[in-house]
DNA sequence: CATGTGAGTGATACGGGATATCAGATCAGC
DNA sequence: GCTGATCTGATATCCCGTATCACTCACATG
């Protein structure tokens, strides 16, 4: 496995560049979302990123509807964070998240070895494995340092 | 990895006798959603097993209740279903599930390999992981042999 | 048997999170 | 500028699940 780099300076230009490549609008809206999202360190919540955006009067529907779409486009990955649904930014093919419960960090992280075990399985069970989910939460190195007793 | 065999004659006599093993009250209404999970041969959520449940006049609370106990006691599995949250009668310890998008049914897998594999990313990342899922949904074998091109 | 106590129950209200609707705004192409 | 397609946002609505709270019941005890 390889812990991939963090966002370059504009994570928001990236995205935006790959809407009108694949030949979206990118309006004022979903560029206020993109760039709200690029500037997240790692997971966050539909529903509180929408209050964080409405003092700018973008609508509910707008919100979730950008996040949709930047979903099925790759730009993003649903996740879950402590029980919720979330969202995280990722730029790679198909990989893997593990989540720290504690300050929503999320580390992608590519595991060839769990892939290829999955593989195995699905062959030897006749199912066709249309998709899957693996997910790791728990709490990172800093925040472990920071408050070891917690939880 | 092996697939474990399905339920017996009687998985209600189990669950109901390992509640009373856990000093656990065995009420009407608990005997009730016992039997009703038992019967099932693969995923359920929760809301439709209240709908049928509820002409008996079973409470909505006290179906989540139930299930929430037999949760806690390792008698049944939090997974996905098509996205929705859905339960599955599980028998044993710790493993994953495969669930069949189509017909429901959910295949036990022991992912030995994964698992190992899950530690030691957590030792090479210094994440202390407290949980993980792994689901894997797509179509059995039975699914795909009845319709081929669905989906 | 009476009675006390704590667990279990269910009707209801409530809540968060997400989607459906639909009129109006905006955009791209002509 | 016109036209059709897309996008937006206010609102209503829905779905799923939980909190509340009075009531019931099971069981132990005297």
């Amino acid at each position: 496995m390889r812990a991939r780099g963090s966002a370059t300076t504009s994570a928001a230009g990236w995205m935006l560049r790959r809407l009108e490549e694949q030949g979206l609008r990118v309006t004022g809206q979903r560029e206020t979302v993109v760039r709200a999202i690029a500037g997240k360190t790692g997971a966050f919540n539909p529903e509180a990123l929408f209050d964080e955006l409405r003092p700018g009067g973008i609508g509910r529907a707008t919100v979730y509807r950008a996040l949709e779409l930047l979903e099925r486009q790759g730009m993003l990955a649903r996740i879950h964070l402590n029980g919720c649904h979330a969202y995280t930014v990722c730029e790679a093919e198909h990989h893997h998240h593990l989540v720290c419960t504690s300050c929503n960090k999320v580390v992608p992280v590519d595991a060839s070895d769990v892939e290829s075990a999955i593989r195995r399985l699905a062959v030897e069970l006749k199912f066709r494995v249309d998709t899957h989910t693996l997910e790791f939460s728990g709490r990172c190195e800093a925040c472990l340092a920071a408050d070891p007793l917690r939880q």
